[in-house]
RNA sequence: CGGGGCGUAGCGCAGCCUGGUAGCGCGACGGCUUUGGGUGCCGUAGGCCGCGAGUUCGAAUCUCGCCGCCCCGACCA
């Protein structure tokens, strides 16, 4: 992309509103636009980066077996009155009545419309296990939105839900969304902690939240210090094998992390004091097993092998889209700007042209895209007729990983800059080094990839 | 929903107390300057001063009502 050609609306000011560093990047960076409390546009940059992270859950999702499909975001208000959640859920649910005076609600989440789904077309076993997912807006009607998009009231979540026979079933589901969901958040730069969580008004027995660690986070957590060493990598897991799936879950939950709605001093005082840890935590996602909460009063019953009609066990698993946007910011930013992840970052390097108009320079600029789509790297050049500074500027703020910068001084010995906006750190060398350079970082992120139909 | 605050140019703000027909910086646009970290200078355009009533010869300014947005708290993915 030539940015003369883009829509990149940067703001050099920080916007009064905006009060924590993630909301106030994005909006200098030109990501979003408030239409209304709690309810944004995307813009370009935006967009990019919210779809990027919406394709890896989906490719996470697929590679553990979830099967994508699309639900509503009005619902009608009778669904609802079967689970008994139409009255429980309270001022949050947005509701809204039609012409004909019929009750919709704009979705907050989907437990009960996928228990209706599910209902409607499976009666046996056979079809069982099955976990089906979609990534929709949702919206919840917060009393008081803040912090740019990661509490909106609008907001992009993927939701998945389980059907299991039995409850051992459904918790081996509950594990492999625990494994597929920690893999999710490595590959988009993050530590997400699961921790023991309240499972709120969705209900349920077992629950775990997943957070990352920053300052601005609106949870109180306390963990114990060694489950930061933990690291998902790049291991190969069967999803389908039970064992596996449970191993990778006893590892990451066994030590003691918790937000304060469960927090417990007495297990905490037993962790060694050096070990002990209090901090503030975004949440990122969360699982749910419920079992029969809404399979029963909604009759989702399938005939078992012995020929009984039995509830299935379900449970739910969210992932906040458009919330990780404000995370990642949160957990990966400087005095300058953004800093992002290669796994999600808008564009994988940005081409600074020091002297537009200058036949040459021009010219090897021209060339470094052209090379870098080769590999399949879509730079984003900055063809502007701008100082170096302000190119400079734009760069740091909008944060893209990586800088090639490109000018006569250098390109009479036939060198480029290539930077990481990370360390800072520079290295001289020729063009065509520069692209090996780029597409080798960019390897491994292309190595985790998960081709998919859908996402 | 309790408490507090703010709505004036795209963004950040002043003007309001003490009514007299709107200003500054940044940004945008044009020109000159020049080119490795938001260059310097000159110029131009851009406002139903949130909306509606009222007081007044006259309202951005005073009064009342409404709407919107922000902050603290409670609540929450």
């Amino acid at each position: 992309m030539r940015l003369s050609q883009y829509f990149l609306p940067v703001l050099k000011e920080n916007p009064a509103e905006a009060q924590i560093v993630s909301h106030r990047l994005m909006l200098r960076a030109g990501m979003i636009r408030q239409q209304a409390a709690g309810i944004y546009s995307w813009l370009p940059l935006g967009w990019r980066v919210l779809k990027r992270i919406e394709r890896i859950v989906h490719e996470e999702q697929q590679r553990a077996g979830h099967i994508p499909l699309l639900m509503p975001t009005l619902q009608p208000a009778e669904l609802w009155r079967e689970s008994g959640r139409y009255d429980d859920y309270g001022q949050e649910m947005l509701r809204i009545t039609d012409r004909h005076k019929r009750e919709l609600l704009y979705g907050p989440t989907n437990e009960e419309m996928i228990t209706d789904i599910f209902r409607s077309a499976i009666g046996s076993y056979r079809d069982l296990p099955l976990t089906l997912y979609h990534v929709q807006w949702k919206f919840r009607d917060e009393m008081r939105p803040r912090f740019g998009v990661m509490r909106g009231r609008e907001f992009l979540m993927k939701d998945g839900y389980n059907f299991d026979l039995t409850k051992e079933a459904a918790l081996h589901a509950y594990n492999r969304h625990l494994v597929s969901y920690l893999r999710t958040y490595e590959r988009m730069g993050l530590q997400a902690i699961p921790m023991r969580a309240d499972s709120g008004p969705i209900g349920g027995e077992d629950t775990h939240e997943f957070l990352v660690l920053a300052d601005t986070g609106e949870s109180e957590v306390f963990y114990d210090s060694e489950i930061t060493d933990l690291r998902f990598g790049d291991r190969q897991i069967d999803y389908a094998d039970e064992t596996q799936c449970r191993a990778v879950l006893e590892e990451f939950t066994s030590r003691y992390a918790r937000t304060d709605e469960t927090h417990d001093e007495a297990l905490f005082a037993q962790i060694p004091e050096a070990r002990r840890r209090k901090a503030r935590g975004i949440e990122v996602g969360q699982i749910f097993y419920f079992g029969t909460k809404y399979s029963e009063p909604m009759g989702a019953v399938v005939v078992g092998p012995d020929g009984s009609r039995q509830p299935v066990h379900m449970g739910s698993h969210g992932i906040g889209v458009s919330r990780l946007l404000g995370a990642i910011i949160e957990a990966s930013h400087d005095e300058r700007g953004i800093i992002w992840p290669e796994g999600v970052t808008p564009f994988p390097v940005g081409i600074v042209n020091l002297k537009q108009g200058d036949a040459a320079t021009d010219g090897a600029c021209e060339a470094l895209y052209a090379a870098l789509a080769e590999r399949g790297l879509e730079a984003l050049y900055d063809d502007r007729d701008e100082r170096a500074g302000a190119k400079f500027a734009t760069m740091d703020l909008i944060g893209l990983p990586w800088r090639i910068t490109a000018g006569p001084r250098g390109l009479a010995s036939n060198t480029v800059e290539l930077t990481n906006r990370r360390t800072g750190e520079t290295e001289v060398l020729s063009p065509a080094d520069a692209v090996e350079r780029v597409a080798a970082a960019y390897a491994p992120v292309k190595a985790r990839e998960y081709p998919v139909a859908v996402g």
